[in-house]
DNA sequence: ACCTGAACACCGTTCAAGT
DNA sequence: ACCTGAACACCGTTCAAGT
């Protein structure tokens, strides 16, 4: 859409990887997966596009490195948390089921910020680590409640992973919203065949209005985090009453 | 990697929308994202790259019949499961709950089986009636066990959301299975910097081992069921004990 | 070492033309 | 109506060359 900035000849060692990374980012946040190829992005640096492989290898290449730059800052960010975030906390609710509360809006608002980081999620191999600040303080937490090993470890995975799910539907719900508005979604969804989907034609409205933005991912986190807890009460009464280590 | 298949030129009239989703779909599984180019499509079918576009309109186009001809699959599927799926279900446990189980691991299989659904969901703009038959059949589910209408739409969410990011996470861990083994993947996330990321470290054979595949999905399929049941119970206490309408 | 120019093998799609 | 051929404006990347 917007008039591809002209190159204005950048001076002759004014690049470096840092550089290109971080025009990547903005390439990709400005317009999406498709608004960053290797050709814009040397445009935008005011260089001809073979320069950039003395950086950068290939382009996958540089989009992990994008990924990884844009997750970097999970780690940093952790305690710019609002009195909004934690003043919904519930009555007597343990203080680790708030601290991962924080932590998983954290990742969704920077999930939901960067839209191609889950085109990125979605496209390129991981190795398990990308989102490493917000799997150490989900670990960390999680052990200091008394989860064993095990337990943790997979009860992070399942955070990480309702977090990308719930960003992944909410940023692909919304990627038009000018263009089809929620009435025009709830039409659809009320004109879909009633004999095959009687509840969903009758929910038309609820879909539509009460499962959106933020306000959806912070209820389905609740319930992942009301299920945790469960799942450590259910551990601690067969292991005994005392903690574990 | 597989020699394109030559066309063998095909007679005048055997094109068809049909034919051409099908083919889509095939070479998606086939190839990624990647495999599906309107050329080798063509090519697929022994014929003119531009042939296509008498049925399609658009690439676009054809990637969300493709995801949806997908998707279609499953109401059809539904009673397909398994002794093992239904063996497991904890003792005591409400048949709501069981039969959601049943309905997330269908989704979640048909994710992992066509792995380039996840690229879709991730690419293409959503409407929400995507998976139309698996909504109908979560939001029949909890309306009967007694969520209101607000509660049934977010619920249904939640578990659409929980899939989603599981199976997107499953597929691109393990995109390259055999490049890099889980040997290896535990000794990049044992090799962190430990003073960072100490409890990653230390966790990193249980990262590894115990947060894969469909068991990883399972466990947090109940976790999400475990925190809709308190969920539920703690609504009916505050309306009464009646069920509601 | 850093960067350019030309070129190659691709894309999706338009447009005019053939049957 | 259904399909083809040639062309356009793109890609990522190789290769040889310039500084």
């Amino acid at each position: 859409m917007a008039t591809a900035t002209r190159r204005p000849r950048a001076p002759r060692n004014s690049l470096s990887r840092r550089a290109i990374v971080d025009a990547a980012v903005a390439l990709l946040d400005e317009g999406g997966p498709a608004g960053l190829t290797m050709r814009s992005l040397a445009d935008h640096l005011g260089v001809r596009p073979m320069a950039l492989y003395t950086y950068v290898g290939s382009k996958d290449e540089l989009l992990d490195a994008a990924r990884d730059h844009i997750l970097g800052g999970l780690s940093a960010h952790r305690d710019a948390a609002t009195d909004a975030d934690t003043a919904d906390s519930r009555h007597g609710e343990p203080g680790w089921v708030q601290r991962l509360r924080l932590v998983g809006l954290e990742l969704y608002r920077l999930l939901v910020a960067h839209p191609a980081l889950i085109h990125l999620f979605a496209t390129r191999p991981l190795a398990g680590h990308e989102a490493a600040g917000a799997t150490e303080e989900h670990l960390r937490v999680l052990r200091e409640a008394g989860f064993d090993r095990a337990g943790a470890a997979r009860a992070h995975l399942t955070l990480l992973q309702h977090a990308l799910g719930s960003a992944t539907w909410e940023v692909q719900l919304n990627r038009d919203r000018d263009v089809l508005s929620r009435r025009r979604r709830q039409e659809a969804l009320a004109a879909m065949p009633a004999d095959h989907y009687p509840t969903l034609v009758d929910l038309a409205p609820e879909l539509v209005e009460g499962t959106v933005g933020e306000q959806q991912f912070r209820y389905g986190l609740d319930v992942v985090l009301a299920g945790l807890q469960e799942r450590l009460r259910r551990a601690k009464s067969e292991t005994g009453p005392r903690p574990q280590a």
